[in-house]
DNA sequence: CGATTCTTTGACACCTATCAATCTTAGTGG
DNA sequence: CCACTAAGATTGATAGGTGTCAAAGAATCG
């Protein structure tokens, strides 16, 4: 039996378009990996020698300017797909946000075997258009929002992203979700500081739009108010 | 003779990795289409009925907010790829800097044609992969580094991307050369207002780092003092 | 329970946006 | 061909939003 049959996200990663006999393949040459929160996977400027499925956790992908400042670039969640596939150096840093669970190959076998399998970079490139519309989303709100619009527009996306991944399916926006998140962290996510950030949950608090129970967690209470947040601080 | 033999960029589109029935089939689903200055090709928001390769001229990627401020999330050169196949309605905008020609296809017989051609596809994949990663580097750039930093970063970038797209292959870093953008559209690409990118090119050239010939054209005269501009404002 | 890390809050400064005027360039019609 | 007009770019004055610096308050971990 592989380990694909018992893969938390075999239905839902890149996988799920192979047929039996290329997963048992793919099986041979992948192997799993756990890592602990603020494990770094892949280094910047890495020749990258590995790509990998996430089964569980959630990671960032970070780039960093030549004296420190930080921008995290992107997050993945289960069943997404990490790394940089044929041949470029990865430009940038994967690090674990909580625990998380793997399925890594070594760059040059996925290689390989994905370009014996039309299907799996089909899924693949499916994947990577997806990813490309939201860092294109995301450089308006870096480009074009004030740090009010940001904040609200972070905690509707996250809402979503949070409620819509359970495996039973998509379930709608979560109006409670735990930050996975420090402050420095989503503050690298909009381009701000973390004190900017904290102001602005502040305000968002004392407007009455969301409840921060504890330091991760979020519920948010009004919901229209808070769109109306995230287009015209 | 399909009109692809007289393809400025049969070469180095993602046509060049099909063998000759296959581009003989792609000619006959394609066609050819010329663009002024300004004409919009691709409406954000539409369902987005076409893809094309570009031909010949530069073209800009923008996004918007409700409130009507823009931002351009890419720009196109000759046999770059624009359109998103496989479905989702396109994100973002798409509207000719310069006069261009594109070899146009409907979506759907695009999307058809790519299925059946995994070659076309891993092309297709590859060039995605690639764009992914400009666009991350780019959200380093919007959401962590000063007006001095952006405007010197994009200048080099220009001069890169100017330089090396001679079809004599690449020529390394032009010195001179013209922007496609106006002032306002530099503001859009860099997340800031025109009075601010104009008062940093001014500084730029008070330094004696670049000159600015007429509004258009650019000539880098200190290379090594942009670069350190870029990083550290 | 103490120490460390993270977060919040405050005071202040600076960068960049905004508003406004002038200057330049490009386009148009006489 | 030139004046006129409109659009784009520069320059200046001002204000507001965020960053920076600093301190105090929570939360986490040993």
């Amino acid at each position: 039996m592989s380990s694909c049959d018992t893969c938390l996200v075999r239905n839902r990663a890149i996988c799920s378009v192979l047929e039996t006999d290329a997963l048992d393949e793919l099986n041979r040459i992948g192997r799993r990996k756990n890592v602990r929160r603020g494990e770094t996977v892949i280094w910047e400027g890495d020749d990258a020698p590995i790509v990998a499925n996430v089964i569980d956790g959630m990671l960032k992908l970070t780039t960093a300017t030549g004296d420190g400042r930080e921008m995290i670039v992107g997050i993945t969640y289960p069943s997404d797909f990490i790394g940089r596939p044929f041949g470029a150096s990865s430009s940038n840093s994967v690090t674990a946000l909580t625990d998380a669970q793997l399925c890594v190959f070594t760059r040059s076998s996925f290689d390989g075997f994905a370009k014996q399998h039309p299907g799996l970079e089909h899924e693949l490139l499916e994947r990577t258009l997806g990813e490309l519309d939201r860092a294109r989303d995301w450089m308006l709100l870096l480009g074009r929002k004030s740090a009010a619009e940001r904040v609200a527009s972070f905690l509707i996306e996250m809402s979503k992203r949070l409620g819509g991944r359970a495996c039973e399916g998509p379930t709608g926006p979560a109006d409670r979700f735990e930050l996975p998140l420090s402050r420095q962290q989503t503050a690298d996510i909009l381009g701000l500081t973390i004190e900017t950030v904290s102001r602005q949950l502040g305000r968002l608090r004392d407007a009455g739009m969301i409840l921060t129970p504890d330091r991760r967690t979020i519920e948010i209470t009004d919901w229209a108010g808070l769109e109306h947040e995230s287009e015209r601080g």
